[in-house]
DNA sequence: CATATTTCAGATCTACTGAAATAA
DNA sequence: CTTATTTCAGTAGATCTGAAATAT
């Protein structure tokens, strides 16, 4: 059991979770935020495309939009060459947030590695990236 | 965002998790059967210490074997050197399941693993066990 | 008394499904 | 007519919290 890799990977990834979790909530965010603003640094985008960026459902883009714009981190407006979409823009309340959000997100990341070298790191990132290129859909 | 581990995990494990409830739920089982089932192939078991093994919480443990004992693949049954616990013991038929169920497990794990080599399985395993031990409660 | 075990009722977070309204 | 986008309401699964009853 313990050699299992679909359980190895689900235990050590709720344990990630969990610390994900924990960490952003003590200043009121969570994962979905910094995923979110972290994506928006490189230009406004539509929500649809905001999803395909992300992996985050269109379905919870609403909400997690609602909350980011509701705090100022996030503009969303109607896009004049297609009426259908929103254009969602970072702020600079919302740049600073980002900032805030990627030095935790850097230091859980060293909180849930300490077991591993520097090298052992990169090679968990490596395979991690080559399971999920084989699990992306066609 | 594509190279933090944290992220990685949580994505790679949504898909095992995925391919996990897919194809037990094809013969009307969940992952929290198959561990339980293998745990108990070790031999009889309190409930409390099922838990410690497995990983369940307690409060769910509760659920998962009434599924199995109504489904005759456990036996639950006070134990008379200690009445607080249940011994909890697989039965033939459980055994027959374990196998059925192990069989669909190594099956998921091809299937998982696809885009690794041997070599990079077992380092991903070696890793991952690494991280499950710094996670490990003191 | 403190601790361990079983049980229940409920809550969380991530992720997904289904459907509607609108516009391309 | 078909497709894309946004939105909402609801579901599912794994995990955890809190509390109670019972026994050590």
């Amino acid at each position: 059991m313990e050699h299992l890799p679909s359980w190895l990977l689900t235990q050590t990834a709720a344990h990630a979770g969990r610390l994900v979790t924990e960490r952003f909530a003590e200043v009121g965010a969570r994962g979905y935020h910094y995923r979110l603003l972290e994506t928006l640094l490189g230009g406004p985008a539509s929500q649809a495309e905001l999803g395909r960026r992300t992996g985050i459902h269109l379905s919870d883009m609403v909400a997690v939009l609602n909350e980011l714009t509701a705090d100022g981190y996030v503009e969303r407006s109607p896009d004049p060459a297609d009426k259908r979409r929103n254009v969602v823009t970072i702020t600079d309340r919302g740049r600073e947030r980002a900032a805030e959000l990627a030095a935790r997100a850097e230091a859980i990341q060293d909180e849930l590695l300490t077991p591993l070298t520097a090298a052992e790191r990169a090679e968990l990132v490596r395979l991690l990236s080559l399971l999920r290129k084989g699990a992306a859909p066609a």
